[in-house]
RNA sequence: GGAGGGAUGCCAGAGCGGACGAAUGGAACGGUCUUGAAAACCGUCGAGCCCCUCGCGGGUUCCGUGGGUUCGAAUCCCACUCCCUCCGCCA
């Protein structure tokens, strides 16, 4: 949600803004109409008010001293003021609720440093690391999901039978090689000195993947992707689409101590996605289901300087696992018409996977500048000091980890047929080297 | 699922129709004292919104949430949410 003060005070800045991301201007234009009325009523109100409240501590006086008749004649007036503020108080609450429900449907100020443009075909290649594209051999050129099946290790059929299209089962090393990127991800968080320098250690949460209506509001993925979300009626619950959503909302409602700040915090969860508008899109492999593990990053912090840096961190440690895996991947920086609604800036992270021959999206990087936490209501306050202010979010996936694993496969298959083990995760898979080849 | 009890400021906790934005204690912050620290003492010490003659003014709202009663509600009534205790069930 934006600063109603700020579009009142800057509304050309911020019509231009939003026009640079292609925005419907509308709800802007209906919050500056209402915005003056709305000034006027809650002056007039309080004024009433005042009043009220200064007859009835007079009516208290003058029974006190047993003067009835004034009091009773007070009582009317006091009657008849209360009466009015009534009405004005029925005017203003539903000029509130308008304008906070336009408010609500106005998205973010995209960063200036967000390049122009209007759909992805804007965004623009801010790196590539790793091998080219064209390089990779013959034997990489298999899609994961004929690799999963030779290799035992991915059961779509299964998970179809149980639970429908676009769900995933991962089968013996699958599994295992799933789990522990989850886990080296986790544990290579908890480490400052995995991260860059000035950067932090990340406290990792396990939140609960049912989350109530109001915390789905709170990041913004609720009123406006509702069909996205599953929801559980009998209880009034949704399963989260990412851990983005319980941890915004860890802090919603509190007034944070500056000198905890920044809050860093890393989750690894289950994500669900109905992908209403994808329906027979990608259905093959790992690259979209309805429920996937992913783990999250993602930081209060005090302001705009503060919330680039931990945007910054969040960006080098995805890049280092991806560095850490032997994948190619490029960071894109996201043109203002292609920003998410409550981002100003967003980096994400492509790995490439050779079998099918792409870039996958496996990380999106955002800094949110105050939206998500004046929705959500954190904010900060020095100690001692006088006031508080809007705590700035960032968030960034440390691997989606389906298109991960599928570049991983991919990238990894040897001649043989066998996938070779990265490194880092070889610890964690009783020291093996290699998914066995097939029989 | 059943039966009770509760929700007040950063924390603990009083208040149960008018003098309450809220006692008291603690924490925190500033100061006095001290070589320094502790102690003691003094002071400050929640947030949102609005107005203006922009002053270290004024008004207003907020005592779980939403309604209601009343001239007046933290205090009374109703509904909801959450927490605690006991019983039941349960991985």
């Amino acid at each position: 949600m934006l600063d109603l003060r700020r579009i009142r005070s800057e509304p050309d800045a911020v019509r231009a803004g939003l026009s640079r991301r292609g925005a419907d201007l509308a709800p802007l234009d209906r919050v500056l109409e209402l915005d003056g009325s709305l000034r006027t009523l809650t002056t007039e109100r309080d004024d009433i008010r005042a009043r009220v409240n200064a007859t009835s501590k007079q009516i208290g006086e003058l029974f006190k001293a047993g003067e009835r008749d004034e009091a009773e004649i007070l009582k009317g007036e006091s009657k008849a003021l209360g009466d009015r503020e009534k009405e004005l108080a029925a005017e203003t609450d539903a000029v509130d609720a308008e304008i906070r429900d336009a408010l609500l449907r106005i998205p973010n100020l995209p960063s200036p440093d967000a390049p122009d443009g209007l759909s992805e075909d804007d965004n623009v290649v801010l790196r590539t690391h790793g091998a080219d594209p064209s390089s990779f051999a013959e034997h990489q050129r298999v899609p994961h999901w004929d690799i999963g099946t030779e290799l035992g290790i991915i059961d779509g059929e299964r998970a179809v039978k149980i639970s429908g299209s676009m769900f995933t089962m991962y089968r013996g090393w699958g599994a295992r090689l799933l789990r522990a990127m989850i886990g080296h991800s986790l544990d290579s968080s908890a480490d400052p000195s995995l991260g860059p320098a000035g950067g932090g250690a990340w406290e990792e949460i396990r939140p609960p993947t049912l989350v109530k209506t109001e915390t789905m509001i709170g990041t913004g993925h609720l009123p406006k992707f509702e069909e996205e979300a599953y929801h559980v009626a009998k209880d009034d619950l949704w399963t989260i689409p990412t851990a983005e959503v319980p941890l915004t909302s860890m802090a919603a409602g509190e007034i944070l101590d500056h000198d905890d700040l920044p809050m860093r915090f890393t989750a690894y969860t289950s994500c669900f996605r109905r992908e209403a508008g994808a329906a027979g899109r990608d259905t093959r492999g790992l690259l979209r289901s309805h429920e996937f593990d992913k783990v999250e990053l993602m930081g209060y912090a005090d302001g705009e300087e503060m919330a680039i840096a931990l945007q910054e961190e969040v960006l080098a440690r995805s890049e280092r696992l991806l560095q850490e895996l032997g994948l190619s991947y490029r960071i894109l920086d996201l043109c203002a018409g292609d920003l998410g609604g409550s981002a100003a800036r967003t980096w994400d992270i492509e790995a490439y996977a050779p079998g099918v021959d792409d870039w996958l999206e496996v990380s999106s990087v955002s800094w949110f500048a105050d939206y998500q936490a004046r929705r959500a209501d954190v904010r900060w306050k020095k100690a001692g000091e006088k006031g508080t202010q809007i705590c700035h979010t960032v968030n960034g996936s440390a691997m989606g980890w389906p298109r991960t694993v599928a570049a991983v496969l991919e990238t990894h298959r040897q001649a043989d047929g066998s996938i070779a083990i990265p490194e880092v995760l070889q610890p964690r898979l009783g020291g093996a080297t290699h998914i066995p080849a097939p029989e």
